[in-house]
DNA sequence: GTTAGCACTCATTTAATTCGAGTGCTAACA
DNA sequence: TGTTAGCACTCGAATTAAATGAGTGCTAAC
């Protein structure tokens, strides 16, 4: 047995009516809601059929139907390949350029839980293969030198480097052009032992600070994929969905919430994944967090410059309201792709 | 009618009863509980006197008697007392000087809610009254100059200043110079109007990239109040506590441990509140923070040398254990203490 | 292929009942 | 005077029973 139009139809017309109503539906509901003017009964004949498909399920006999997740997908699917083209632009956001990155994030992430009532996070951008802008060496006093790397995206990194001995002012700007001239400009795939040694040599007896200072340079850009920093908001509007705001189901959200390393699987599931650095959406057990199963995720890849991409994420109830949720990443996407250009 | 030393071990007895079943107790109950000897009867009699006193309460009639805020702040208090010298080494911590303070923070969050079953939350050491050590302003590229700041404490602030005309090499060796011997050394508080007034005088046409700097000083010593940063973890152990874990008041505890700001206001209450420098306890409504208001907080405020203090929080019921809380701040305390010295 | 009709199912709601932990009070006792 | 046993009483929680009603599957007729 295949899916027709009018099966297609019926069953759009249980997803929606179940998004909105969080109910399992019945029969006579669609038989009323849609434009197709069948009785009750044929739309349960129709409903038989799907259910034997696997695209929605009782969750008791005598009661209606509620979409599997099979039928989740099948309906997402429908309706991003309808969407595909329109980007809407979202509400004001305000991103001024002077603001600093992690409030950015913050905010963004509060707007979007705001704006969807689902939960939000969104993931600093990782900065992969970016370049060394600006390095440089100070002495701050006698046994402690710091070193800040500026890298492409205006990410600066601090290193605190502890040294025995003392090191005069000409030493010190000595590496600095040495470290400049040879790292600037570069990204981390650049930078390889050969070189790394060849600094060595040259800074002779203060190789060891050289080491150190690769290292924090090597920090500063890989953005070291451990702690990618992750920001969260909304994660009480689970309470708004009856079906999560069991203590149970509830108790593991947050928590995935608040120990952000699991959400950074899902960051790096999509960094992946993302072939068409579009939205992506995983439903229920598609999740490759297991203590979300009983969750929907949306995501998106935004990149603001080259190389400098991450994850944004709706959060919520298997019933979330795909398209809105959609849209509003959409426009959100929208916003920071121009926001590099504009800050540059 | 006074409060008595029997009637004092009866309280004692309802509040540790409570604390373990969370149900309320009754008379029956804490005449096996106890080494008194008396008859369900005669502690039915204290109880009367007790609830007259306003020690203990009961949830309807014909149900036992759970204890008062005004309860529970006795026990607190006379507990208190008892183990004012007394201080317990905490398990190992394995605070490793080379860590990074914030992952060094998280860490302390989530030793200390597995630790004791409750939500945990530290803040970040606000630098209050740190002097700056180290200024340095460098230009990046033609347009942007990075401002270094390091105070006392080795926190670190990097702030991106847009200019419009090229500095040359000199000039910015100029700006330097004046910057670290006019202001390092001192505090926010010795930074004043005048000397801002004759710096920028000295910058000339660099006035205004004076007015960045020291906004940027300002900002790194004052460690602005608004943003300062709390580590939170254990969010999820609420739920072991069914009177905490049900939507309203979950959905509310859950909302002010993610948008932190709400417990900075616990934090600056903490730190101004503390003449004692000691452990503080609110029981329910004396928490500064309204929506918190059926969980007791127990704080603790420590400190990483001189002017570098943070606060450290428990938060659960209020039956919560009170003791064993106590005892792990104070444990910690002690660990967090002794960490500067040796991180020196 | 569609529809009306009907018997059947079963979670949910509502009401009625029971149960029992705990109380206050009184009277007796040391 | 303080302590205790005893007893009637209260009232939330648990249990049971009945009523409700949304929804189904199936059959027969259109």
């Amino acid at each position: 047995m295949e899916i027709d139009a009018r099966k297609m139809k019926i069953l759009q017309a249980i997803v929606r009516n179940y998004l909105e109503t969080g109910e399992p539906v019945g029969s006579r509901t669609i038989s009323k809601y849609t434009d197709l003017n069948l009785s009750s009964a044929t739309i349960r004949n129709e409903m038989a059929d799907l259910e034997e498909l696997g695209y929605i399920l009782q969750p008791h006999t005598s009661a209606g139907r509620i979409p599997s997740d099979k039928g989740y997908r099948l309906y997402v699917d429908t309706m991003m390949a309808e969407k595909e083209q329109e980007v809407n632009e979202m509400k004001e956001l305000l991103l001024e350029k002077e603001e600093k990155m992690d409030a950015m994030l913050k905010r963004v992430a509060k707007v979007l839980a705001n704006d969807t009532n689902y939960a939000a996070m969104i993931s600093a951008p990782a900065v992969q293969g970016n370049k060394v802008k600006f390095i440089q060496l100070s002495r701050v006093d006698k046994h402690q030198l710091i070193a800040v790397i500026m890298v492409e995206g205006n990410i600066i990194k601090n290193n605190i480097i502890h040294v025995n001995d003392y090191l005069d002012d000409e030493t010190i700007l000595k590496l600095n052009i040495m470290l400049n001239s040879s790292l600037g400009g570069l990204s981390i795939s650049e930078i390889n032992l050969a070189m790394i040694a060849r600094l060595k040599q040259q800074a002779g007896v203060h190789e060891d600070i050289i080491s150190d200072v690769i290292d924090a340079v090597a920090d500063a850009i890989k953005g070291n994929d451990e702690d990618l920093e992750i920001y969260t908001s909304g994660a009480k509007n689970i309470f708004r969905y009856p079906e999560l705001a069991d203590n149970q189901k509830a108790s593991e959200i947050i928590d995935a919430f608040e120990e952000k390393q699991m959400l950074s699987s899902l960051v790096k599931e999509t960094l992946t994944n993302s072939e068409s650095r579009g939205i992506q959406v995983y439903i229920g057990e598609e999740s490759p967090v297991s203590t979300i199963k009983d969750c929907s995720v949306v995501t998106a890849t935004y990149e603001l410059g080259e190389g400098m991409r991450g994850t944004i994420g709706i959060i919520g109830p298997k019933r979330m309201d795909y398209e809105k949720v959609v849209d509003s990443l959409k426009g959100l996407m929208h916003q920071l792709d121009n926001l590099y250009d504009k800050n540059e």
